[in-house]
DNA sequence: TTATCTTTCAAACGATCGTTTGAAATCTAC
DNA sequence: GTAGATTTCAAACGATCGTTTGAAAGATAA
């Protein structure tokens, strides 16, 4: 009950959590059995349910232990703009740059297993599984907030359902650009290494999320191009 | 009897077809079993082996029946725009126009049941499984090489690898579009039916990603906002 | 009508699913 | 070393999966 080894303590859990982040992100939830993921972790079939009581707590367990300190990142980055900017509300694009830094962040994480996190993160927004899409929208929404705010404060002339829209937009296109990754090799001959240069790839992300949040507001229904 | 003959001729597979866009939409394609398909479709549990074989056959003709009419669609619809273009290129926002526009349609074809599959066909682009994947990538290949190659045409000053970068990030901000009716209202509070507004989506979508596709470039890897 | 082909049906198939069990092995504290 | 708590293990649980079967029902043409 009181101090002991560290790192044993919880090597059967980091393990199990480990496999399952790559076997789902493979198959999906429900394509993945409890045995395939059991055998891959090298632990025993019952270990699952002893360690984290079903598979569906395994995966809310999957999901905090990542998302929790991405959120929080996001939040302590914010605030620090914040601080920095002081009264001035913060440039959009400075605050797309932080929340897609933070998201692509990830993918740098490769010994982590950041990577097969996220593209398991980007899928999970399509997730067809109730359960599973409110426990991530639990997780974003307090990081999610506050960037709204933030948002709203930099683009103050624009409608605010406008801006809902392009936000989710902007958030679609994060969360589509980190999970297909064999769908984008179907519309054009996409080298797979640069998927996974987050440097280049936020600079791309950012330039396109930017000029889009702030394209120029259609004044009536119609307009041809 | 032969007052009605068309209709019962294909009554059946129509009614598997009809349940299991709405069942999948919902609850995923390994989450949906076959006796839950077709107790909701009225036909018996054999009904679906005997008329497409087994259920990988039955995601494929569900798939078939929607993406080869809408691509077809879309390739027609630029066709008739080329035309009418002669030699000089066609504008990247009348390209963007057209291709969302024909994904689009199908949401107020609300009678027909797109509505749930055009949800379902999002949430595809991010399947697990593989051979979903590339039966996806292969229905779309042929639309997708026409509006590439009209995307070069359009801004032949764009590098390639840009472009096809930002090509995926339109086509990823429309799937997510279609497919997150969930994850929306996580992020602010948009009334659901605006989403099938399909003109006034239309609108936004084209404006955002217009501007997006025509963002300055980037001269160099840093720049701080 | 009869003969033939198509479609529907209830029942069952073997396989695999997530989970549970109780004993054996391992570790912790005294 | 021993007692007690924790973790691992092989085995089995009942449920559900996609699919198959052979007979019944229906449709079609002569």
């Amino acid at each position: 009950m009181s101090l002991r080894a560290i790192k044993p303590q919880h090597e059967t859990r980091t393990r199990i959590l480990d496999a399952a982040e790559e076997l789902f992100m493979q198959h999906g939830f429900e394509g993945t059995s409890m045995r395939l993921l059991t055998a891959k972790a090298g632990v025993n079939l019952a270990a699952v349910n002893y360690h984290f009581g079903s598979k569906h707590a395994l995966i809310e367990a999957l999901f905090r232990r990542r998302l929790d300190p991405m959120n929080a990142a996001r939040v302590a980055r914010l605030e620090r703009l914040e601080t920095e900017a002081g009264e001035r509300p913060i440039p959009a694009e400075t605050l797309i740059r932080a929340f897609v830094g933070e998201s692509l962040r990830l993918i740098e994480d490769a010994k982590g297993g950041g990577r097969n996190f996220i593209r398991l993160l980007g899928r999970t927004y399509t997730e067809p599984a109730k359960h599973i899409r409110s426990l991530i929208g639990q997780l974003y929404a307090p990081a999610m907030e506050r960037y709204k705010a933030a948002f709203e404060r930099a683009l103050p002339q624009m409608p605010r359902e406008e801006l809902v829209w392009r936000i989710h937009f902007m958030f679609g296109t994060l969360a589509y650009t980190i999970a297909a990754t064999d769908t984008v090799q179907l519309i054009a001959g996409c080298k797979p290494e640069d998927r996974y240069d987050a440097r280049l790839l936020e600079e791309r992300l950012t330039a396109f999320l930017a000029a889009g949040l702030n394209a120029p507001l259609k004044t009536s229904i119609k307009k041809a191009a």
